[in-house]
DNA sequence: AACGCCTCCGTGCCCGGGCACGAAAAATTT
DNA sequence: AAATTTTTCGTGCCCGGGCACGGAGGCGTT
């Protein structure tokens, strides 16, 4: 019984031919106003929902979704996040969505205004977008919205009007509760935060945020705390080992550490060689991360799960464009895990 | 290019009709031995897949899938499950799937062995089951099995031959990781348990592996710390009120206090009438817990997301139901997340 | 009045497969 | 050899929607 609605009864109901619900439907015009609304009062009275399998079949192509990302190596937090590509390629294979990724330099614009012309040349059906520059990405963001092609930004919610929707965590919380952690229980004196050299150039970084969310609860919990900073080299693992150990040859009662970007990992192997420090606190279940986790060496770490972020993106493009369905909220602010020694082994 | 196979390009390459291709395919006989063989060999050749679109949309019919879950009443852990079935049915909805939820009395085998049969008179295509007792759900399994219905289990995995997929959290190791976040950074000489009354019945409960868990991480690390239990009756506030105050009575000097199942709010009001305890952890994102959790009367709690476990379940027996296809891993131990005061906000 | 041009709409075929029905071919029976 | 049964097969319509094409009607122009 209450067999769903088919676009043949509205036809009937309507006294029109499905030709013209059809059009109703994709709002392809050429509807007089009139049948356009006694159209859509039938829809709506009989909750018409078109038959997907239909619709799939009439059509038959294919539809592409393309992920705009940082190119990264073998374990970095853009490869985390590309697991969610993977996640969502297999749910979608049934909907005839496929997904690409275009990788630009997160520290070049220019390969940013580059890596976005190809985007473009693909004639994509969807983006989603993890963005590092503000203006970039506008202008971006602009030409998709004139070639009517819907976009999701992951990680980083930059200013930017017409998006889809946004995945990812409050940067200025996340910040606030890895100042909790650190600090829960003791009084502190003095922290370090270590900072990523090149990061300084980036226009636009949640790592800023999470400072500041960071600052305000020690501002409010414990005020009389010095906080430092130290840079260091990514890409020069003596160069860290040494600006570590001048630190602390001048700072020798720092206890207690903190970065806000993804690579807590790099200060892992000095840390291990010279057991000093109380608590470290750092971001995203890198696998180098998890490892020393597991260790001791890094106390907990906060996790976003880039790579359900980037899943959900690509779902919630899926759906707008297979069903046109426009998403519910279109900021998801997900949640942040905390990752400590013993429950690290299920992800 | 290279476009997809269909069924009438079999016929044509055959020689034969479509009919008789079909008949093939789906092994419905009235075909000679020679016509067989040469559409099988076609088929092999040409790799061909049917389009489940074409399919799907020719039988048209509609699949249910039952859930088959506790009883539970509002803000209680079952309903954070049931909002997983929400979520999957508006997904599944495009698949013309639709879910059913039947309950039974988790502390009778009676109920659960009624609604087992309740669940079979309704021809589901696939059940998902929140086991509580062992035999009857293995017995319940069987008959599933015999009728080629799959299923797939959450929360509980017991010792069930068949089942196409679980979903949960380690059980075992989630009460280890419960133990680490009472004890971390203190020694403790003293630590109570409490209980519910009516639990000590049930056959089988992923409380008593917690327990486990959380006794051997003491006795690794805290060998000299005294395990106090108290039983409370959960419909009875006053009786919960009465016990505490007996027990700290007696036992002053307890501090620590930890609960395996997710109603650690039900202590909550004594404990914010009388504060007097250090650290109190349990299991659990009822928004009763959170809201202590943000009080700071609960340290924190360890969440394991009913409704992802639920939502995956449905998920993946949809895709079986659908798709024919078997799932990658039929052991999904899903993570458990530490939550805390300042990390709540976006449950 | 004849013509052209829009706007709006209906018709009909297609997508790939499921399946009922009946006909042709082969095998048996008389 | 004719009649009958059984086996094997082809035809054609259906599922619900997408979409190209062309036609009807209204409007304005010459």
């Amino acid at each position: 019984m209450a067999e769903k609605a088919t676009i043949n009864d509205i036809a009937r109901l309507t006294g029109l031919s499905k030709g013209t619900v059809d059009r109703v439907l994709h709002n392809r015009g050429e509807v007089s106003k009139k049948s356009y609304d006694k159209v859509m009062d039938v829809i709506r009275e009989l909750g018409y929902e078109p038959n997907l399998y239909a619709s799939l079949l009439a059509r038959g192509e294919q539809r592409t979704i393309v992920l705009l990302f940082p190119a990264h190596e073998k374990g970095s937090y853009w490869e985390l996040a590309s697991a969610g590509e993977v996640k969502a390629q297999s749910a979608l294979k049934p909907l005839s969505i496929v997904t690409r990724q275009i990788n630009y330099n997160q520290y070049s614009a220019d390969s940013f205004r580059e890596a976005c012309s190809i985007v473009l040349e693909m004639h994509p059906d969807g983006v989603v977008i993890a963005p590092m520059f503000q203006y970039e990405t506008q202008v971006f963001a602009k030409e998709l919205t004139s070639r009517s092609i819907p976009y999701a930004l992951v990680d980083t919610k930059l200013d930017m009007p017409g998006y889809l929707a946004f995945y990812g965590i409050p940067a200025y919380k996340s910040g606030y509760l890895c100042a909790y952690m650190l600090s829960e229980g003791e009084s502190l004196k003095e922290a370090l935060i270590v900072r990523i050299m090149r990061d300084k150039d980036r226009q636009s970084d949640p790592t800023v945020m999470r400072r500041a969310g960071f600052m305000d609860y020690m501002l409010e919990h414990n005020p009389g705390c010095t906080i430092r900073s130290l840079f260091i080299d990514p890409s020069d693992p003596a160069a860290t080992d040494d600006a570590l150990d001048a630190f602390f040859q001048e700072f020798p009662h720092v206890r207690h550490i903190v970065m806000f970007n993804s690579r807590i990992h790099l200060i892992v192997p000095y840390l291990e060689r010279h057991p000093r420090v109380r608590r470290v606190v750092g971001f995203d279940n890198l696998s180098a991360n998890l490892a020393a986790l597991r260790r001791g060496t890094v106390s907990a770490l906060i996790a976003q799960h880039p790579e359900e972020q980037v899943f959900q993106a690509i779902q919630t493009l899926a759906d707008k464009i297979v069903f046109q369905r426009q998403p519910d909220l279109t900021d998801n602010y997900m949640h942040m895990d905390v990752l400590l020694r013993y429950n690290t082994e299920d992800y």
